[in-house]
Parts: C-alpha cells; structure tokens; sequence
DNA sequence: TCACAAGGCTAACGCTCGGTAGCCGAAACG
DNA sequence: CGTTTCGGCTACCGAGCGTTAGCCTTGTGA
C-alpha cells in the first residue's frame, strides 16, 4: 500500500482488507468509511469513485510486485538461481501484503475493460519473468511438458500464501518462501 | 452441476458460470433469469432464495468431489499412488466443473455461517485424503518441510486449472493433469 | 487580516436489487 | 370433466447502494 498515515492511504488500507474478506461487490462505501473513521462522502474528498480504490490497490501492487521481481533477477544467469529467487520474493511479497495481492488476482473482473487491462498488462510483464525462467531451465533438460502450465502452476501455488498467512503463524515469510521455492525447484529439474 | 435440462437444473448452471465470471454479490437474478430464458420471479418457483443457489452449487459440487477423492483413494495402499490419483482425479475433475468448483473455492464468504461451515466441513475431509497422503509419504523419506503447507501448495495449484482450462484447449484434462501430477510428486520425494 | 483550499459533515437523490403478491394457462389427476 | 398443481408472467415494494449538493471548520499563505 502507498505509504502514509494520511486519510486517503488509511482507505486504500481498509478497502484492500475488505475486498479480500467479501470483494469489491460484496463491500460498501460506508462500511469502509466506518473503519477509517469517516462518513462515506468524505471519501470522495479523496477517490473521485469506489471503482478508484480497486484500480488504485491493484495497480499499485502489481507495480510492485514487478519491480521486486525484476530486482530478484537482476544480474542473475542461472535459470534455476532466478527461479529460486522470484519464488522466495513472491512468496515473502504475498506474505507481507496479502490483502492487496489477493485483492489484485480475484477482484479484476469488477473493473471496467480498459483498467482492467492496464492492470494485466503489468501481470503479463511479470509473468513473463517467472516463465522466462522456466523457458530456460527447459532448454537445459528441467523437466517441463509445458513452459505456461508449468509457470502458472507455480505462481498460483506461491500466491497461495495469500490465503492462510498470518503475521502470528508459526512461520515466517522467508520459511514459507523457502519452502515453497524447494518443492518447484525440485518439481522441475529432474 | 445436477443433472437433467429441468429448468431447476439450468438455472444452477447458469448461476454457477455468472458467479464464476462475476462473482456473487456481481451477479444479479434478472441476469441469470434472462440466459435461463425466464423472468426473475420466476426462478423463486424453484429457488427460495439467491443464497440457495450458491449453496447448491458450492455444496453440491463438494460433495461430488469428495466421493470422487475417496473412490480415488480406495484400496490404494502406497502414498505415491494415492497422492498421484487424487491429484489426477482433482485436476480432470476441475476441468470439467471448473465453474462451480471455482465458486466454491472463492465465493465462500458470501454465504451465511451455518451454511458456510456445512461446505467447509466437506471441504476438509476432502483435504484430509490429501493431507494423509503426503504424511504417510513423509514418513517414508519424502521432502514434506511442513505436511499442511505442502498439503495446501498441491491442492491450490492443482486448483487452479479453473482459471485457464478451455474445453477446445490445446491439452486434454487428463494430461493436464498427468502433468501436474507428476510435478508435486518429483517435488515431495527425494 | 482575510481569502481560499482542504477535508470533514448532514441530507438526500435516483437507481438497482432481492424478493413478494397475485394472476393465468396448461398439464396431471381423481 | 372438474380441480388442483406447476411454473410461467406483470406489477411492484422496500431496502441499500454509490454518489452529489452544499454547508462548516480549520489551517495556510498573501
């Protein structure tokens, strides 16, 4: 989430923890506005619309989440080296911002075509990381019938944490990634 | 879903695709009545309630996948070959079903306690056959750093065949889920 | 000192939604 | 052949929604 104390990063802040626990859909403006601390037209003093707040969640995390990604490859040459560390990043990211992750993988379909696509294109980029990867460990005999299914199953299985993780669990983001980033590794070299 | 082209059954049918692609609280019953080819009150002939709908689908599809995990689990003795069937029953059966068995991993939340807690219920002793699978291997040398998170990263990646299976795809389900099973297996033995 | 911007508030609007009331034609059944 | 059941329909209700209008207080800068 942007940072700040600020009233309009407070929203952005409920309305990422709402959209995970019911959707966007299934969340209203005054609820949120109630746990900011606020009445409901207040926050439109800030967001010109409920829509604004999805966008602005969900872009803001995927634009995150793509620049630690490519800073987790940066300079890397082994395939397998880049693999493990987009993994451990993923997975400790999805930890750390749960809400707004979860928000960002199920809640697109309540924006319109054109921010919805604004936001994918920025997916697709960081997919593409992830698969480049995988493309790679191929070319040098992992085992891998299908470069996108492979990739996809990993990703979704790392994003996984975004479900069950609690900040007083038993583990910590860098075991969970650790953990998570084993098991694919060994999934696809052979 | 229910079988039989009752419009009962259609009307499920139509609510579990218009759930999947928009989400409960996204989906209103004048829509889903327009594709049954009906009026909204209509439906209430049927239905007493929108609820009912996502409980028949998410239950109903629960239920039916269960019987399918313990068919697959049936005299079978070796954790490997347990784990491997199951993962394959899952994943063909999430291609087939992928509407409902969607809905009713995301959807959840939108249904009252009680009715929530009788999918939930049914939910986790699927998850058990899973979950003892993967102890029994661990207690025959496998990698399992932690049986519930490697339990929970098998069970949400074989899952997510949901969001990218098309029945005129490239690969059949069954390969799909050769592929898939294969890869938790390589990741959980040494 | 005074104008203005920022950011709260209350009141309320217009629309959409889930659901109900009650009518009606056709099929099932005694 | 009459009656009941089934499953459509139209009309509509009341609640809740996102959002707007417009007021007021407070802090800030000329």
């Amino acid at each position: 989430m942007a940072q700040g104390n600020g009233t309009a990063a407070r929203i952005l802040a409920v309305a990422a923890r709402k959209f995970y626990e019911r959707g966007y859909h299934g969340t209203n403006m005054r609820d949120i506005a109630a746990e900011v601390g606020v009445r409901a037209p207040s926050m439109y003093k800030h967001f010109d619309a409920k829509q604004d707040l999805l966008f602005a969640i969900a872009h803001g995390v995927m634009v995150d989440l793509l620049a630690r990604g490519q800073e987790a490859v940066a300079g890397v040459e082994d395939p397998a080296d880049r693999l493990r560390g987009l993994i451990h990043q993923h997975v400790a990211f999805h930890c750390e911002r749960r809400f707004e992750a979860k928000v960002a993988d199920d809640q697109l379909h309540a924006l319109d075509d054109a921010r919805q696509a604004e936001v994918i294109a920025v997916r697709d980029d960081y997919e593409r990381l992830f698969r480049d990867a995988v493309e790679d460990g191929a070319g040098r005999g992992w085992v891998v019938p299908d470069a996108a299914v492979i990739t996809f199953a990993i990703t979704t299985m790392a994003s996984s944490v975004t479900v069950w993780y609690r900040e007083d669990g038993r583990l910590a983001p860098s075991e969970i990634a650790a953990a998570y980033a084993d098991f694919a590794l060994r999934g696809v070299r052979a």
